[in-house]
RNA sequence: GCCGCCGUAGCUCAGCUAGGUAGAGCGGCUGGCUGUUAACCAGUCGGUCAAAGGUUCAAGUCCUUUCGGCGGCGCCA
């Protein structure tokens, strides 16, 4: 007798013979002639019958919701059973008997993130942690098929990436540390000696944002690469884009489907992407928002003002050199204009950001100082200019905010099993 | 950092406007019924009304403070 996975018998492996799985009860109606059983495992759900003739009778009054077993029975295809198909049961071997679980039909947003270790359970996050693992694979294929190599940079960091304010300190040992918000400058170190490198690695920031599309702890996925210019870094990013998009639309069909996400919006994502530069973006926003003007930060209502014309990913580039980082590459004929690049989907807003990144070491000292940091933090970062240095381009995308645009999430935090946002960390 | 909303049974909520005996559904338990589909029917168990203080003859209800949670903005991916 085979031991097989739910979603084989829902597939017609194995129509009239004995089968056996493990798994564990979702619901039980209990009868006088019969018990129904609906069991999960990691594939998928399936009605299980025990009738009182049934020498597994005994056993399968005593299940409650969420009890472990192993059971053994006949597959065979009953309409009458949800997803067509049904196991007749013999045998039930309970592994775990389950205390009265906690969790039933209703139940509020607050009560499910409180019991998130029991909800990672519910269909819904084994549906959406499938996607990631599959996002996360596609992302990968794309940067192996242009030549990158995958990199480990470190957590702990001892200088901030951005401006102070958001890091994370921490005491390491009897010195001050901080949990790293980026792997941007590392991989910028990773160039010299791999050229095209990428990480996917989790980045912390200290916002107290209280969104639906924030979290403290998040994955990034980042790349960076030397000799190439803003095109070539657009050009990358759609493509890395749009290949993650269709690979999803073909193969978790069956997710978006059960999720109720609309895979069409997905299946539709292409490249090339539109570009608009941030003084047209500006232009496009004067009727809508007349107190924006040029040197201005583009706020979520004007992003996605933006977003919602084009209705689907696109590039706003070129903005104000004043507020952005300090290593953001300027032009040399327009230094009030930096070579920084975010992509935005509709709802969400930025997904990514990128740029090249300066490569002179005089530019860069100057813009240190201008920015009121301390260019000792920096002194290795530096020597990147000193040695060798080359025009490069990098970004960083929010994998939890692709998935939550992908997926149609109403939050963020589920796009992730274990969410941090400012006030939940547990478990 | 600023603004708004919420907290009553294990869970979902009503009761608060206009102060007067703590309520319902779900879940649990007991029984009945049924190829059931978030089953159904009857009975039953279940309460620090988030906490503290105040007003009052009387506070779940009105006032103050605190705690916890959610969301919006700002900032960001």
């Amino acid at each position: 007798m085979a031991l097989v996975k739910v979603r084989e018998v829902l597939e017609e492996c194995c129509e009239g013979k004995r089968v056996s799985i493990r798994g564990w009860v979702y619901r039980k109606r209990e009868g006088k002639e019969m018990i129904f059983l609906l069991v999960r495992d990691s594939t998928a759900f399936i009605q299980c019958t025990v009738r009182r003739s049934s020498p597994a009778w005994n056993v399968a009054e005593r299940l409650t919701i969420e009890s472990s077993l192993t059971l053994e029975g006949v597959a065979k295809q009953d309409k009458r059973a949800p997803g067509g198909y049904e196991i007749s049961v013999d045998s039930i071997s309970i592994i775990g008997l389950a205390e009265v679980f906690p969790i039933a039909k209703d139940k509020s947003e607050e009560f499910i993130r409180d019991i998130r270790h029991l909800w990672l359970r519910s269909r819904r996050m084994n549906l959406v942690m499938k996607v990631r693992a599959d996002v996360l694979d596609f992302a990968r294929e794309y940067f192996k098929a242009q030549d990158f190599i995958e990199v480990s940079p470190p957590m702990f960091i001892s200088a901030a990436v951005e401006g102070g304010s958001t890091l994370f300190g921490l005491k390491y040992f009897d010195q001050d540390l901080y949990l790293t918000q980026s792997s941007q400058l590392y991989l910028e170190i990773l160039i010299y000696s791999l050229e095209n490198v990428y990480c996917i690695a989790p980045s912390f920031r200290a916002e107290k944002s209280r969104t639906i599309r924030h979290l403290t702890e998040y994955w990034h996925i980042e790349g960076e690469w030397p000799f190439a210019d803003m095109n070539d870094l657009m050009r990358f990013e759609e493509g890395l884009m749009a290949h993650v998009c269709q690979s999803a639309a073909d193969k978790c069909k069956k997710e978006f489907e059960e999720l109720g996400a609309d895979i069409t919006k997905v299946a539709q994502v292409r490249a090339p992407f539109p570009r608009i530069t941030y003084t047209e973006a500006i232009e496009k926003l004067k009727t809508k928002n007349p107190k924006l003007t040029w040197g201005d930060d583009l706020g979520y209502e004007d992003e996605k003002a933006l977003a919602d014309e084009f209705g689907k990913p696109f590039f706003v580039y070129d903005y104000p050199t004043a507020i952005k980082a300090f290593y953001c590459k300027t032009y040399r004929d327009k230094p009030e204009v930096a070579m920084s690049v975010d992509m935005m989907v509709p709802r969400i807003g930025e997904i990514s950001t990128g740029g090249a990144r300066e490569d002179d070491k005089d530019m860069l000292i100057k813009r240190i100082r201008e920015m009121g940091l301390n260019e000792k933090d920096y002194d290795w970062y530096l020597d990147l200019r000193r040695y060798g240095t080359v025009p490069h381009v990098g970004f960083g995308m929010g994998l939890e905010r692709l998935l939550t645009w992908m997926l149609d999430l109403e939050n963020i935090i589920d796009a992730i099993p274990f969410p941090r946002t400012t006030r939940r960390f547990y478990p």
